[in-house]
RNA sequence: GCGGUCGUGGCGAAGUGGUUAACGCAUCGGAUUGUGAUUCCGACACUCGGGGGUUCAAUUCCCCUCGUCCGCCCCA
């Protein structure tokens, strides 16, 4: 074979399929009791869309965009998240001016990151997300959260960790940022390359660094939330009294930092605590971001949000032990016996699915052993099976493969025999 | 970008410097002129990811390359 499918992307076939439209119909279904509306934009976006809002710093825009240049000379990037994206539709389509706020969307689709691939990550993945575009109002907050974990709940995944964070406001980010560079300057020849590069951009990502973890300097920094102002602080309590009551728990983790620049206020992770899940237990990851549409020309209209991958769902759900309902069975299938038989077989068939009756008949010119081999394969529930004696009798044999019985039907009443049996 | 691992039929999986590359599953045909199981019989890789080299001889040794999976960074 002279072709393979690009690093990092993936045929989902199609005995793969199920489980992703069924996952895809929980999320419709909890989106729908939340009452958010699925919202679609591109799949590329102009490139500097994604400079702007996630960060010129950011890895994912330094090094894991798939950028090009169309025929008018655009550049172009494929989505590598789609927050900024959903933004810039909410300003471009002045949604601000919508009478029902805040507005409250959800999307699914593919995203693109040129990463090296492992378990849990590739460069096209699935990610669905929740933006809700308009409120500075905790409780929404905790709403949002709840809507992720409701959608881990309803696939069964029980084995989650969700972690939270204040992340403050522009000031108190400044103010800390200021503390911090004059905190590791001293010393940052300790300290790993990235982080050096960090100390100037984003001073705050040494604090997550995995390199530098053991480095007594990260525990003695100064933390963010000494630098919370009031009102940042009495947000994030707001917050987490809002989770206290819906019954949510929840860990306060000082240290997390979300990778993308447009982050503030709450930021929050769901992870997988399920033993023998890889190295990446990150499922879900999300964080406030008041100040992103004015950043592209649009009126001050606070945002929150979060991007949870469905590989990464369906690979918790595996690590767990947790499937989906399985397959439908196929209900009918026609056997038939010589080529007289067959153009009456494909009649039938057509009826059949007519009344919504899943079928299926041989396109292998299978011997009749053979076709009923196949209907037991297919876990087919009944044969239809005719043959030229039938045919000039105007009869079907109705086979019950369950059970084996079989009887003659006209085949006048055959659908309608069909149907009884299947209920 | 860095590190490790692996690459044999549709799938899983042995194997060896040398005459016809095990086996299992699946598939197809037959034993059974029109019936799903089991059983039995038969069929199914001029070829061992690709290229080059060493050798009388390479799937097996060496180099390169492509790809896989896993890990690091980072993230979903």
């Amino acid at each position: 074979m002279n072709f393979k499918v690009p690093r990092g992307t993936q045929d989902i076939l199609p005995s793969e399929t199920w489980k992703w439209q069924q996952a895809e119909k929980v999320i419709r279904e909890v989106c729908d009791v939340y009452r958010y509306k699925e919202i679609r934009t591109p799949i590329f976006e102009q490139t500097e869309l994604f400079q702007r809002l996630v960060g010129d710093t950011t890895d994912v825009v330094q090094k894991e965009m798939y950028t090009f240049m169309d025929k008018g000379n655009r550049s172009l990037t494929l989505r590598p998240e789609n927050t900024a994206a959903v933004v810039r539709s909410f300003v471009e389509n002045k949604m601000f001016g919508y009478p029902d706020q805040p507005v409250k969307m959800y999307y699914n689709g593919p995203m693109f990151r040129y990463e090296r691939q492992q378990a849990g990550r590739y460069r096209q993945f699935v990610q669905f997300g929740a933006e809700v575009i308009g409120s500075a109002d905790p409780a929404i907050d905790a709403e949002v959260i709840a809507l992720a974990l409701d959608v881990y709940k309803r696939v069964g995944l029980t084995k989650l960790k969700l972690v939270i964070n204040s992340l403050g406001d522009t000031e108190c980010r400044a103010a800390h940022r200021k503390a911090l560079i004059a905190h590791f300057s001293p010393h940052i020849e300790e300290f790993c390359s990235d982080c050096k590069n960090r100390l100037e951009k984003n001073p705050l990502r040494i604090l997550d660094c995995k390199i530098d973890s053991g480095n007594p300097l990260i525990a003695s920094a100064p933390s963010l939330a000494d630098y919370l102002n009031e009102e940042s602080v009495n947000y994030f309590e707001e917050v987490k009294s809002y989770l206290d009551d819906a019954g949510i728990a929840y860990e306060v983790d000082a240290n997390l930092v979300r990778g993308l620049d447009y982050y503030n206020h709450t930021a929050f992770e769901i992870m997988s605590t399920s033993e023998g899940f890889g190295a990446i237990t990150t499922l879900c990851g999300a964080g406030r971001y008041n100040g992103l549409a004015e950043e592209i020309g649009g009126p001050a209209a606070p945002g929150i949000g979060f991007a949870m991958s469905i590989e990464r769902l369906l690979l918790a759900m595996e690590a767990e032990g947790k499937s989906f309902e399985s397959e439908p069975a196929l209900d009918v299938y026609i056997v038939t016996l010589g080529e007289s038989t067959r153009r009456p077989g494909f009649k039938l068939l057509g009826e059949l699915r007519e009344a919504g009756i899943r079928s299926d008949m041989d396109y292998m010119d299978r011997k009749m052993k053979a076709q009923m081999k196949s209907a037991d394969r297919l876990n087919a529930r009944i044969v239809v099976l005719i043959g030229e004696d039938e045919l000039t009798e105007g009869v079907a044999q109705l086979k019950n493969m369950a059970d084996g019985t079989q009887v003659k039907v006209p085949m006048v009443e055959l659908i309608e025999k069909i149907k009884a049996n299947l209920t």
